[in-house]
DNA sequence: GCGCGTTACTAAAACGTGTTAGTAGTGTAA
DNA sequence: TTACACTACTAACACGTTTTAGTAACGCGC
């Protein structure tokens, strides 16, 4: 146990200047003129005792967290089957290492939404925000927009002037859905990744119908399910749309997770993929191409989303005005073996 | 923008008291005598203003960051593609968010491990630190018994006195691998999670030899091979083994998410699961049971795991002496389609 | 030998809280 | 009346840094 916590009084007692110097020396001031002999005592004397700054009372010095906060509009449970997580994770800690930043983690349930957003805001324990997958019900993200933190919107908030990071998930499930109808398909069913009140979801959807439409085709809402994120709920899905007894050659599956789940109550079912229904997905999860067979999907840049938005966050705080404020990432059809051509 | 910060000084102004006051009031100190009515003041004006305590100032006078740290020793690429990290995330955050604390997320590359312990510790900026798969090798570990920074290993550290949650990797993987002994396979080979100087990976493989021999067969080294964690390693590792020419009716693949990749090779080369060869995985993950065929697998509480931790430095951090050092929580076989009786 | 710029440093304020030690004022028992 | 406990508060220090506003010493031109 090192009984003793260091300080830079200890440092600078042990150098023979004041603390001052010490802060000056060690954090590298510019235009300040410290003689290099000087300079030196205080690094030797810092190595000698293992100095290490207190980060909270530069912190509070300062004014900076040197910290970001990765907050999630989802229960604990909800995260434990989130499949983006960790590549979000890993391009958020990719970025924010490089930046010597810090990264805070919250969850936010519904019931305590707007407490939670103020206290993170403004008790200062982050310099800014990233904000996952908002619902677009959410009325107290819309206060958000009157608060002095920085926050980059990983999705879309409708009639929000914050700054956000984004694929077109509209033209992506359009694409996706086009490309089920180009090779033949006319009954193709849907299965939503999430309850529409997420806007990912309302707008997969759309695109979903919008691919239809152009091709003549009548969306019907009843071969339609919203799945909740995990592959129960596209086992569910799935088998809700079976008993409907509605027609259908494939489905599209707005997020690759549920669709594992979706996949496998077709096969309990009886039902082979590609030869009886072919499954298009979306999201492109590392699992995906390994599955059987290898799901055709649409790509999602999750891991550069993260950083894209992580980097325009950093950018924000740094006082510059990025001139994109809302930056869409392209998407990629990505054929494999899942759908069938009629 | 809200542009002027509420401080307690501004609170104690409207409410015509001191900050002293303020702060009693605010946290309920026990054991001070305040008039009903004062105390209502207070309250009266700190909502009026809306007031939020600054958390870097209360960690810098209270010496609590009231935040704990998820400490990874792996690189950003490999946090992208790892299963667990939702489950144990969503297990912390339960947790964490019933006592009011924050968790910060730290990964740590090979190169800088002992600056970034130390720090952690040192900065003050976490309370405590929940160490995630540490390596056996890992010599920057080894310090840490000498900080006084409450710490958990989820895992297991060897001639190390750290509190510690896992589960019994060896005698799990025993167990995996006794299950298709017992249902009629002699020729097993084994494809471990991680590189040796991973402690699970040690441990599983370690299980798997002492299953082998309890039976009287011999391990062979050419029948191992170490992934490494992603479904791709797998997938090479599998390609490796088939092409050694070794005779294998089952597989004993040490975590689900490797298995993702070794059972996609094995299609690839033309091979049935069961049929051919039996997989056996270890983790349950949650798409273990909707893969095809869905994965026979070892059970790993991983949640529990996680929270399990957090209880445990939570308590640590209370000042009370556990009684249990080293909670190991059971794992259980979970049969589901992927093996054959020969 | 005076004014002035430059170099090399430092004292002290600031950040916003928690907390200790203390102080008036009031009742109460001896 | 005095001593003492109790109530209801507050002044001031502590936490460990950064940063502002200096100052003392020195050289230099005139």
């Amino acid at each position: 146990m090192t009984n003793k916590r260091v300080t830079s009084q200890d440092v600078a007692d042990l150098a023979g200047v004041s603390r001052t110097t010490v802060s000056l020396v060690l954090n590298e001031v510019e235009g300040i003129s410290i003689s290099p002999e000087t300079r030196q005592k205080v690094r030797d004397a810092a190595n000698e005792l293992g100095y290490i700054p207190n980060a909270t009372a530069q912190a509070l010095a300062t004014r900076r967290a040197k910290a970001i906060g990765l907050v999630m509009t989802r229960s604990p449970h909800h995260i434990a089957s989130d499949t983006f997580l960790p590549q979000i994770l890993g391009g958020l800690l990719d970025i924010i290492k490089q930046h010597k930043f810090r990264l805070l983690i919250e969850s936010v349930d519904e019931e305590h939404q707007d407490q939670v957003y103020l206290e993170l805001a403004h008790a200062k324990r982050i310099d800014g925000m990233i904000l996952l997958t908002p619902r677009i019900d959410d009325a107290a993200l819309r206060r958000l927009d009157e608060i002095d933190t920085f926050t980059v919107v990983m999705g879309k908030l409708a009639d929000s002037n914050l700054y956000s990071v984004d694929v077109d998930n509209q033209l992506a499930a359009r694409k996706a859905t086009q490309y089920l109808i180009d090779i033949g398909h006319t009954r193709i069913a849907c299965i939503a990744n999430a309850p529409v009140s997420f806007s990912s979801a309302y707008e997969r959807v759309l695109g979903y119908k919008d691919a239809l439409i152009a091709s003549g085709i009548t969306p019907v809402d009843d071969m339609i399910r919203y799945a909740d994120f995990d592959p129960q709920s596209g086992f569910d899905c799935m088998q809700s749309l079976l008993a409907s007894g509605k027609e259908f050659t494939a489905v599209f599956v707005a997020s690759d997770n549920v669709a594992m789940g979706a996949k496998s109550a077709l096969r309990e079912a009886g039902l082979r993929i590609p030869d009886d229904v072919s499954i298009m997905g979306f999201d492109d999860i590392p699992w995906a191409r390994y599955s059987d067979p290898p799901l055709t999907t649409i790509r999602l840049p999750a891991q550069k989303l993260a950083s894209e938005a992580c980097l325009l966050l950093l950018d924000l705080m740094k006082g510059s005005e990025p001139e994109v404020q809302n930056l869409v990432l392209d998407t990629e059809l990505v054929v494999r073996k899942s759908c069938r051509k009629l």
